[in-house]
DNA sequence: TGTACATCAGTGAACGCGCGTTCACTGATGTAC
DNA sequence: TGTACATCAGTGAACGCGCGTTCACTGATGTAC
């Protein structure tokens, strides 16, 4: 790495995370168009400004990197359902799509992520990606367990409310990817689905 | 291509549809355990037992091979709609989750790839499925319109919930890929899942 | 039926290139005393 | 504060390899007469 020119005199350690936010970075950058497994290692090192070789100090492989890809991604990702109860109340339809959408404006790089190696990446990606997705579940079903109309379900099926509400709000995001003219008819789309849902939610008889 | 003893004679042109039917199976094999993209035209032409040169005879770049994948595979899923129709009955959730497990158990590569490739592929490809997808989608928006409870419906409404029903069956379809103990659970989620929605839809008050 | 020529799927040599990984190294930072 | 040594992020040369694509070709199939 080259010292710029008045630059504050940093420690080993810190520099080294500097080159691994390069790295991550760097990447994350050059997936705007591809896949992670179109990746070469050499091309991230280039990407990051070091040569292919210090590549090794930072990540024993490509996987490696791909894995801290993803959970940095998925921790944007969960931010989503903190951001949508901003001031304590409960997550609504409408709050949920508000967060999803300017998280997705500010860290399209993750959610890009997250959307093309769910279900398209290697082994570990998606690994990483599905466990960090459960434990999103997990955390939006304990908000429906706060609902006073959904207090006679079952954990296990408030679970699977949860992954239907997810899944379908994320499905909304290749569209919040795309050209800003298409991000209110995405948003539309997932919030007339998200509403059949919680509407079939409410009406139904639980523990079917 | 080697011809075997005592082989049938085949003309120029059957010949040459076997060997693109040998490009196109020997790829969906490659692909269980890989990207699309993780492909390289060697590989592809090796699988297929001819020299990489001659792919070139077949298809002008992978992603052309690649396109032709996707309309084969989502051939292969617009069929489970008619299954489960078959008899002339209107669909049910159940005729739905049945013909779409056993359509998963008979072309696993086709579904592995739909599911790979729908947001992890390259634009082409993505381009193709989408289109396909929606195609699939309208077809089912139709058996929606001719359900009784539904019909006070508006066309783009029906077609938002096809669209959230055929998304949410398809998210099934990596536990159905997975070991034979998972596909159950992977159905019986699914079908919990596609209940909550059909429930959101037969109360819902149209036009919302 | 036989002959002469055209077509074209598949062959095989050759090319230059970017790849992942190895290795011994450099030189600034950190530590012990 | 100064000195001697250890650590370790990043360097650069080198390797053998598989890649996509070009090209001139072969020889079986197809066609015209």
């Amino acid at each position: 790495m080259v010292e710029p020119l008045g630059a504050a005199r940093v420690s080993r350690a810190e520099r080294k995370q500097l080159t691994r936010r390069a790295l991550l970075d760097g990447t994350f950058d050059l997936l705007e168009d591809r896949n992670f497994s179109g990746l070469s290692l050499r091309e991230v090192a280039r990407a990051a400004g070091i040569v292919p070789t210090a590549f090794y100090r930072h990540f024993a492989s490509l996987d490696d990197l791909g894995v801290a890809l993803a959970e940095e991604s998925m921790r944007v990702a969960r931010q989503v359902l903190r951001d949508a109860r901003r001031g304590g109340d409960p997550i609504t339809i409408d709050t949920a799509l508000d967060a999803l959408g300017s998280k997705v404006g500010d860290h399209p790089r993750e959610f890009r992520f997250v959307t093309r190696e769910r279900h398209g990446g290697m082994a570990e990606i998606r690994r990483a990606i599905g466990s960090e997705l459960r434990a999103l579940v997990g955390e939006l079903a304990i908000d429906l367990a706060r609902t006073p109309a959904l207090d006679a379900w079952a954990p296990a099926d408030l679970e699977t409310a949860a992954d239907l509400l997810t899944v379908t709000a994320l499905e909304s995001v290749p569209g919040l990817l795309g050209p800003q003219r298409d991000h209110a008819a995405a948003l539309d789309r997932a919030g007339r689905q998200l509403r059949i849902i919680t509407t079939g939610m409410t009406a139904a008889r639980p523990r079917g």
